[in-house]
DNA sequence: TACTACAATGCAACAATGTTGCAAAATATA
DNA sequence: TATATTTTGCAACATTGTTGCATTGTAGTA
């Protein structure tokens, strides 16, 4: 346990409430990464799913979640680790989804290895997104 | 010009229609790859939205075109090379999506690296998407 | 070319997802 | 505790994606 959902927020400058402290916690108690439907199942009736959309998206902007693109068009989301910051994430690992299961995970272990891009091309981020078959579904 | 969009149908046992036609020639023409809403707007009104997705859909399944993942929840889609069969795809290549002009390029001639994942995780599939200038806003 | 079986399309209706403006409520600060 | 500011919930709307079914178009064959 690095910090505690009250002391990330006061960190990123944000004001505590309640769903902004629901939504870290489900994200720090969660092993893999979450899609928002997942956020707005697991969260219930007990926040509006506007407030769900504001809150991912602050996150995302204050370097506290970062987002894992798909090819089904349901972005997850997962915690940072602490090099990331306000305007600026650095988030250089694997990134894996089963085919079976539809658990996303932060292979946090593996890099992303360097590339050399064609000329012209300067790269600010890349993703690595493998997919196949989970430990738990092998 | 490897093979005309009429003949590309035919070797993947598709029947040919105007959209199929119509689709399968925007891939070939353009340079970059396509969002739903971009072959939506250059093909007009003339097919329903709903073809168009049946269309993508029965191309990706055929392996005559793959979807690129995104961060922003709107699905790429481009021309497979030719070793790609029904069922199953080899495109192995990196994506490249410019911050600026939002165009989204395959970059057939970088290779994927391999990676080793850990214990119990086997992977079917990579996708590496590089996000940053491109050449021409650069 | 005409006929038939089959596949693809368009339409309608719907579900899910995402966005915006604004009044009400909650939070932070003095 | 009072006030300024931020966040929330609601409503309304826009976009995106899905499904069933009647109609149309295509492929194959006589």
């Amino acid at each position: 346990m690095l910090f505690s959902t009250i002391e990330t927020l006061k960190r990123n400058q944000l004001s505590i409430t309640d769903s902004r402290k629901k939504i870290l916690e489900l994200f720090t108690k969660s092993k893999s990464a979450l899609a928002h439907a997942d956020i707005e199942h697991q969260s219930g009736t007990e926040f509006d799913r506007v407030t769900i959309y504001r809150t991912l998206q602050t996150f995302v902007e204050k370097g506290i979640i970062h987002t894992i693109p798909t090819a089904d068009n349901s972005v997850r989301y997962a915690l940072c680790k602490d090099q990331c910051v306000e305007g600026h994430h650095q988030d250089d690992h694997v990134h894996f989804m089963c085919d079976i299961c539809g658990t996303t995970f932060c292979l946090d272990q593996v890099n992303i290895p360097k590339i050399t891009l064609p000329m012209g091309f300067v790269a600010t981020q890349m993703d690595l997104v493998v997919s196949g078959k989970c430990m738990k579904c092998n």
